[in-house]
DNA sequence: CACGTCACCTGCGTGC
DNA sequence: TGCACGCAGGTGACGT
């Protein structure tokens, strides 16, 4: 589920939260959860580590342990949260780190994912973990002029190139679709035939979606526990039979590389503009 | 190299 | 109500 925005703002709730305490323990309850290194491996190394900072590259959350760098990526349905003394666990509760904070009594740290398809890696060696990750999108190294040199350098439908982490690191499905529609561009338009000028617009238009993303909390859909309120200002996003909101014309639901994909057939057009 | 397909999983909405 | 089916904020391994 989560893309960057909503990554973001578990990162933001979860800092001040963890930053200073201490993993007393870990409990792995669904073992395939654990990447790297094994589930008994991890529990052993992660005991005793003091949490240095919390941050986030791309869609991984990124904790700082005082050895270990622990990643954790929340895949489709994937959340992470503080618990307080004394609950239970819960149906989808894959991994458990019991912290020990001052004057607190014992919090966990849990991760919930329905789907298991989220995992978490624990190393000393983070480049082993995000090392291929192409450029955060609301950095200084994302400029319009990088953009439209790499679109150019390759030859692949936009979309599936803005979705290749390697390419870009951050954007999913919803912020795909919403930055396609705000920039004007066909989701299946050939990224070498983009111009300048085009570039610039989807330049732009990530970063805005991006923003306005995380200023909303993120989007909550199946998801409501955040509060992110993004869903309520999709421009195309699970819009389908909906007018665009610029030109009214109905807004369609497509497949591109398999993934569920929503223009405004008079908006973005293949064709350039 | 680019793209399609399938796999990984579970839950939910839809339609019969 | 029950049940089959399709679809879901992601990614990675294949095959062509």
């Amino acid at each position: 589920m989560p893309e960057l925005p909503e990554v973001e703002t578990i990162v933001r709730t979860l800092r001040p939260a963890l930053v200073g305490a201490e993993i007393a323990a870990a409990e792995t309850r669904w073992t395939r959860t654990v990447a790297f290194p094994s589930a008994r491996q991890f529990r052993e190394r992660i005991r005793g580590q003091r949490v240095l900072g919390v941050g986030r590259r791309a869609k991984f959350i990124h904790l700082q342990l005082s050895d270990y760098s622990l990643f954790v990526h929340l895949r489709m349905s994937g959340d992470l949260y503080i618990k307080e003394d004394g609950y239970k666990p819960e149906k989808h509760d894959r991994l458990i780190l019991r912290l020990a904070s001052r004057g607190t009594g014992t919090r966990g740290l849990v991760f919930n994912d329905a789907r298991k398809f989220g995992r978490v890696w624990l190393t000393d060696d983070p480049d082993s973990v995000v090392g291929d990750l192409g450029p955060e999108p609301l950095s200084d190294a994302f400029t319009p002029a990088w953009l439209h040199e790499n679109l150019r350098r390759r030859h692949r439908q936009l979309k599936p190139l803005l979705l290749d982490q390697r390419f870009l690191a951050g954007l999913g499905n919803i912020y795909t679709d919403e930055a396609l529609h705000a920039a004007r561009l066909h989701p299946q338009a050939a990224s070498d035939s983009v111009t300048r000028k085009q570039a610039e617009r989807l330049h732009a238009a990530i970063r805005a979606a991006l923003t306005e993303g995380i200023r909303r909390n993120g989007a909550s859909i199946d998801w409501a526990y955040r509060g992110g309120e993004f869903q309520n200002y999709f421009r195309v996003y699970d819009r389908q039979g909906s007018p665009c909101p610029v030109c009214g014309t109905k807004i369609v639901k497509l497949a591109v590389g398999q993934r569920g994909t929503h223009v405004c057939p008079k908006c973005q057009k293949k064709r350039s503009v």
